[in-house]
RNA sequence: GGCUCGGUAGCUCAGUCGGUAGAGCAGCGGAUUGAAAAUCCGCGUGUCGGCGGUUCGAUUCCGUCCCGAGCCA
């Protein structure tokens, strides 16, 4: 898989609820671009009002690719990602239009940015093995397989050392060495990467994201998720999924849902900053 | 009006047989390369409701006042 030339696209991150979509719409006009979605919830079609999809409204204006182009029950990581944006810029590329990639995905973002690495993708039935042995263990199995692995990896974050693990079994190499070739391979990509990072003060961001959460259960999140069947176990993660069910199941009140959903969105995005804080090819905007 | 139980971190509460206090949640900071809206790590000074009293020392005991809940009138 080639990776479009970073010098024709153009990326507008940030953390959620900090204005991306309608910058993007802006950037679109003055690049004479096309807006694509770089949000790992936003893939997903039934959802629109939970994940905070572009509005009709915005659509009509610009060209909108790679919204609700999933269905709930389709798996996707951020290869699978790769594999759908890839062809998307190119397409436009030809078109000679300009990629506005908009999305707070940072994995995803960092996959079609610098490229994928060479580790072999996810197995379900090894993970499935992995998650039924106690953390102890995979750690002693990772510190004896690839202890430069293990002398780095976060050994209390059980998915990373699963992960790894799991890439040196698959692999039959130290997931070090792989990993390696990779930083080595990416360092040049930087430099001719075009993006901004929107950084809201967080007070305005976080009556920004309450705004937002009231107006998603008023606009017909809660409709949304009452009439979702079977979900892929990424979507099942979406923030306010698992709040409007406790609210539909008569636990939660409404405003307690909202306040639940406000709490988790502040989370989130404040990982995103901390994400987007590092990758400094960014420009604040 | 009388009695009882409460008032401790932004919230819910624990605790100190008298030596000025700590959990969960929230909040803040960080990590992050095929689960990522995921996952994980670090950060706890607050007139212990007010004012008096006893005491070397009171958030803790006593008195009183204020506030809340309940019961009795």
């Amino acid at each position: 898989m080639t990776l479009p030339d970073p010098a024709r696209l153009f990326f507008v991150c940030g953390p959620t609820a900090s204005g991306k979509s309608a910058r993007a719409l802006d950037l679109a006009r003055e690049l004479d671009g096309e807006i694509v979605n770089a949000d790992a919830f936003q893939l997903y079609r039934k959802v629109e009002v939970l994940t905070a999809a572009p509005p009709a409204e915005d659509r009509k204006q610009v060209s909108h690719h790679l919204y609700g182009v999933l269905d709930p029950i389709q798996p996707i990581d951020a290869m699978g990602y790769l594999r759908l944006v890839i062809p998307k810029i190119t397409e436009i590329v030809d078109r000679g239009k300009t990629p506005i990639l908009v999305g707070g995905s940072g994995l995803y973002l960092k996959f079609l940015s610098h490229g994928p690495s060479p580790l072999p993708p996810g197995d379900p039935i090894l993970r499935a093995e992995l998650d039924a042995l106690p953390l102890s263990t995979l750690v002693d199995r990772l510190r004896e397989i690839d202890p430069v692995e293990a002398a780095r990896t976060a050994l209390a974050n059980r998915r990373y050392v699963s992960r790894a693990l799991e890439v040196c079994l698959l692999a039959g190499v130290p997931c070090s060495s792989l990993r390696d070739d990779w930083e080595q391979a990416t360092q040049t990509r930087s430099a001719s990467l075009r993006g901004i990072v929107l950084s809201p003060p967080r007070g305005e961001l976080h009556q920004r994201i309450s705004q937002r959460t009231r107006a998603m259960l008023d606009g017909g999140a809660i409709e949304e998720v009452a009439s979702l069947g079977e979900t892929a176990p990424g979507l099942e993660k979406a923030i306010g999924l698992r709040e409007i069910r406790r609210h539909l199941a008569g636990e939660i009140s409404r405003d307690d849902c909202a306040d639940l959903i406000d709490a988790a969105t502040r989370q989130y995005a404040k990982r995103q900053e901390s994400w987007f804080r590092r990758e400094h090819w960014l420009q604040p905007a």
